[in-house]
DNA sequence: GTCAATTCACATGAAAGAGACCACGGTCTAGTG
DNA sequence: CTAGACCGTGGTCTCTTTCATGTGAATTGACGA
């Protein structure tokens, strides 16, 4: 009978008034016209670019900051601008952005260099060459005639934390290699203490700049927030104290923007859905635990058949005696557990760095501690608010085919 | 009682293997004129 | 003669295994007071 009712439902739906104008605004890929707060930073990064425009290398820039800072927007809200000007007078200036962590496009060095020659027009097999071909194609490419090339790229701690510092040495000496055009490097890291590990050859001529973005404080959040939720909605429909609220969550979790941005529109949606005129403060708090939820739940049903494997062994331990659990207990019940599902168990070695991903995703809670003659181990916790621990667990055995 | 040595139960590192995927060049085969 | 099928080689990439080494404090046992 809920099919008579579907076609109601949907006619009512459009009539509904909905609490949005423009929704796209709060995503994170959103560039507002102005970024508010950032103003020095923007400045900074436009001094360091601007030699550019006179076709000279700019210096290397390295930038700083945490996650939801504002680091990606500014630099590319400045470069746009720069190519902006370039274009008018057609100069052969070319501004490249790559985010570093995107799996299957640029997370590894022939990844890399391969998805530059793809903007430039060149086609690369996904694999199969050499990396020195991928790198003499890359160099012909670009060499080909005079120019001034920016490659931005995001997030590149992740990268060197997978391959090694060996492509950012390779990438300094571009430039070395090069007769006509020039390549200038702006590096993204949201990890402060990425360059520290850096060789120090590479680190001083990677960041010849570098400007940091300090984390927003409660009141710039509020500003922000305010600045999208005037465009994002339609008008008065944000009950009082919500911005306020989202702010005070977000600068809690070291002002990362991104993640208030995301509290208002989940709030909202939350709040459109179930009918209401307007956000009320009470929403924000649903809108945090969906979104906690929906992560976890993202995060567990995607993981191989051996994560999901071990993650059970956790669960369920956990379940059944609330208490900090150890490495050794766990790989024997995982064995168990394999033996069930038909599943080759994996060596302990293995399983020790699993628990270490689990941890990093913040499942699990992950401490190495050490009890003396009784050995070393990781004291383990199931990180995961308690009203998802059931669900979690279904989700893994329907993902394990367990009965 | 004190202190260094021992010991446990893994953690952590490095290197190498397995297997999937892929490009390239050479050889073979069948179809065509 | 030529297009396409079919190898073999050599490459990347991810997930694992193997082997080796590290580690921090409870415990032990020798030693001296």
């Amino acid at each position: 009978m809920v099919q008579k009712g579907l076609t109601a439902f949907f006619e009512k739906f459009l009539t509904k008034e909905s609490l949005f104008t423009d929704r796209k605004v709060l995503q994170s890929n959103y560039t507002p016209e102005t970024i508010l707060h950032r103003d020095a930073q923007i400045q900074q990064i436009a001094k360091i670019m601007a030699p550019a425009l006179r076709l000279d290398k700019p210096s290397n820039l390295f930038v700083y900051g945490k996650t939801g800072t504002g680091k990606t927007l500014s630099i590319k809200y400045t470069t746009n601008q720069i190519l902006e000007v370039a274009s008018q007078r057609s100069m052969p200036l070319k501004i490249f952005y790559i985010n570093c962590k995107l799996k299957r496009v640029a997370d590894t060095e022939y990844r890399l260099i391969a998805q530059l020659c793809r903007e430039f027009g060149k086609e690369i097999p996904p694999t199969g060459l050499p990396t020195d071909e991928i790198y003499r194609i890359f160099f012909d490419t670009i060499d080909k005639e005079k120019q001034v090339i920016i490659l931005i790229l995001d997030e590149i701690d992740q990268l060197v934390k997978k391959t090694g510092d060996e492509i950012l040495y390779n990438l300094t000496r571009i430039n070395a290699e090069l007769h006509k055009s020039q390549i200038s490097l702006i590096g993204i890291s949201s990890d402060l203490r990425f360059a520290e590990a850096l060789d120090s050859r590479v680190k001083s001529s990677l960041s010849e700049e570098e400007i940091i973005f300090p984390p927003y404080n409660a009141m710039q959040l509020q500003h922000i927030l305010k600045q999208r939720g005037k465009i994002a909605f339609k008008e008065g429909v944000m009950d009082e104290g919500v911005i306020e609220k989202c702010a005070a969550y977000a600068a809690r979790e070291h002002g990362d923007a991104r993640r208030a941005l995301e509290l208002l529109r989940v709030a909202a949606e939350i709040a459109e859905r179930n009918g209401f005129a307007k956000i009320e403060v009470r929403h924000i708090d649903e809108a945090e635990e969906k979104i906690e939820h929906d992560r976890i739940i993202e995060a567990v049903s995607t993981q191989p058949k051996q994560h999901q494997a071990i993650l059970y062994s956790i669960v369920s331990i956990y379940i059944k005696r609330k208490d900090i659990i150890f490495t050794g207990e766990i790989y024997e019940l995982y064995k168990g557990i394999c033996h069930q599902v038909g599943l080759r168990p994996l060596t302990q070695r293995r399983v020790s760095d699993v628990i270490g991903e689990l941890d990093m995703l913040g499942l699990i809670n992950a401490k190495v501690i050490s009890k003396g003659r009784y050995g070393r181990t990781r004291e383990i916790q199931v990180s995961v608010p308690s009203s998802t621990i059931a669900k979690i667990k279904n989700i893994l055995e329907e993902g394990l085919d367990l009965t």
